[in-house]
DNA sequence: TCTGGGGTCCTAGGACCC
DNA sequence: TCTGGGGTCCTAGGACCC
């Protein structure tokens, strides 16, 4: 048996904990650059506010319900849930939990005798929300698929099923999935479900009655194959190990305005660089390989790959050393670059990732690379228990002026000690 | 005027090797 | 005049997820 635990908009529930005079009240949070609406609180979605759609279309219907808005702050919601993760280790033990994202977690729960299960679920979300304050909604099955599934109808009722359903036998999941569209399947996108709906099939019953063979012929293979027996109750898809390295790295980010400057956008890619290299380190990796990409205002609505924007390039020796990334990667702006273009966005995507201890020398690299890495170890340390850019190589920039737009973000209550909340 | 960011897995096809 | 076949590795692109 799997469970799968879910926090109830998770990113909303985050700024309640700390404002609890917005319980009960419409809350929603932006995505980076206050772009689009990316988690609400149900009274909000009560009101008519849609997922994902754009802030300033949305702004007049926000402001005309007092809803309440605020920038992401990744800072405090990174945090927390690593405080709801750890609570679910303490339950069910490290090697059962798989973190799949940074608001729910897969269990395996195969060593639990299934009679307890429904009191496990009980206790795992008494637990997690006693523990950090973030509601959650529990869905067990026998797979992830199903798991997901029940966790959906938990969501749907709240009141009704108090934020916990199981399908735990046959007729129990088939009713499920009788009440299931095909669209509303985890694995199942947009494309997937307007093929299977113009053959017919509209039900998550009806796609576990098709043949094997079928998936594996029209939905994209062996994912459609492991597809169909997962909605049959047979688990095809297995718990992930913890740590798991990365095969690529990469950041992206918009700018808060349109960037023309060559200089401003060799800031920003340093900066992406930066972050990146730091992500590469925290796995203990080295990239072999750069790739840096520049979106223009006109493309931008040409989804999609330009081959004019994206260049990259083969390092003489893979490393993890900050410097090492960003003098390769501004090379690539300026080959990028065209005069009088505007651009919107930027990114660097790390990739030949192969383990830091090992790294293939070549000629070239003198003893000074050991000095380097302790002191780019260095710089992390300094900068990780600062949690700020206490250190910075100044190819970033010092104004940022292109930086995204945050106007509304609350503060670093749990990782800031100049922002810790203060009770009087 | 303003529409996010960071991943994963899989497949097909080309290059290359013996 | 005749010109194989099987395997591996890499990359691009499509699909999906939150």
């Amino acid at each position: 048996m799997k469970a799968i635990v879910d926090c109830n908009s998770f990113y909303c529930s985050c700024e309640r904990l700390f404002r609890p005079e917005l319980n009960n009240r419409p809350v929603v949070v932006l995505s980076n650059n206050d772009g689009c609406i990316i988690s609400r609180s149900d009274e909000a979605k009560a009101l008519g506010i849609g997922m994902g759609g754009p802030f300033f279309m949305a702004r007049h219907q926000l402001e005309k319900n007092n809803i309440s808005v605020f920038s992401s702050n990744y800072h405090l919601y990174g945090d927390i849930s690593m405080r709801v993760m750890d609570s679910l280790r303490s339950i069910v033990g490290e090697k059962n939990v798989e973190v799949y994202s940074v608001d729910e977690a897969f269990l395996g729960l195969d060593e639990i005798d299934p009679h307890e299960l429904p009191g496990l679920a009980h206790r795992l979300k008494e637990t997690v929300e006693t523990w950090t304050g973030i509601p959650v909604s529990v869905g067990i099955a026998p797979s992830k698929t199903l798991a997901k599934i029940a966790n959906n109808i938990a969501k749907k009722d709240k009141q009704g099923t108090g934020c916990i359903h199981l399908l735990l036998t046959d007729p129990s999941f088939h009713q499920a999935l009788k009440k299931t569209r095909v669209d509303a399947i985890w694995g199942v996108g947009r494309s997937f479900a307007n093929k299977l709906i113009d053959l017919g099939i509209t039900s998550a019953w009806e796609l576990s009655q098709m043949p094997e063979e079928w998936a594996c012929r029209n939905l994209g293979g062996v994912v459609g194959q492991r597809l169909i027996l997962e909605l049959k109750g047979k688990p095809s898809i297995s718990l992930k190990k913890e740590l798991e390295i990365k095969k690529m790295i990469t950041t992206t980010r918009m700018f808060g305005r349109q960037v023309t400057e060559l200089s401003e956008l060799k800031e920003a890619v340093a900066t992406y660089t930066t972050l990146a290299a730091e992500k590469l380190r925290r796995q203990n990796s080295a990239a072999s390989q750069i790739q840096v990409f520049l979106v223009s205002r006109e493309e931008d609505h040409l989804a999609g790959y330009h081959p004019d924007n994206h260049q990259s390039t083969n390092l003489p020796a893979a490393t993890s050393l900050t410097h090492e990334l960003i003098r390769p990667a501004i090379r690539l702006v300026d080959q990028i670059f065209k005069s009088g273009q505007a651009y919107k966005k930027a990114g660097v995507l790390l990739s030949g990732l192969v383990p830091d201890g090992s790294i293939q020398g070549n000629f070239f690299s003198g003893p000074s690379q050991a000095r380097d890495r302790r002191l780019m170890s260095a710089v992390d340390n300094l900068n990780y228990s600062m949690r700020s850019e206490m250190v910075k190589f100044s190819a970033t920039g010092i104004k940022k002026d292109w930086k995204m737009r945050q106007e509304l973000r609350s503060p670093r209550h749990t990782t800031r000690w100049e922002e810790l909340k203060e009770v009087s």
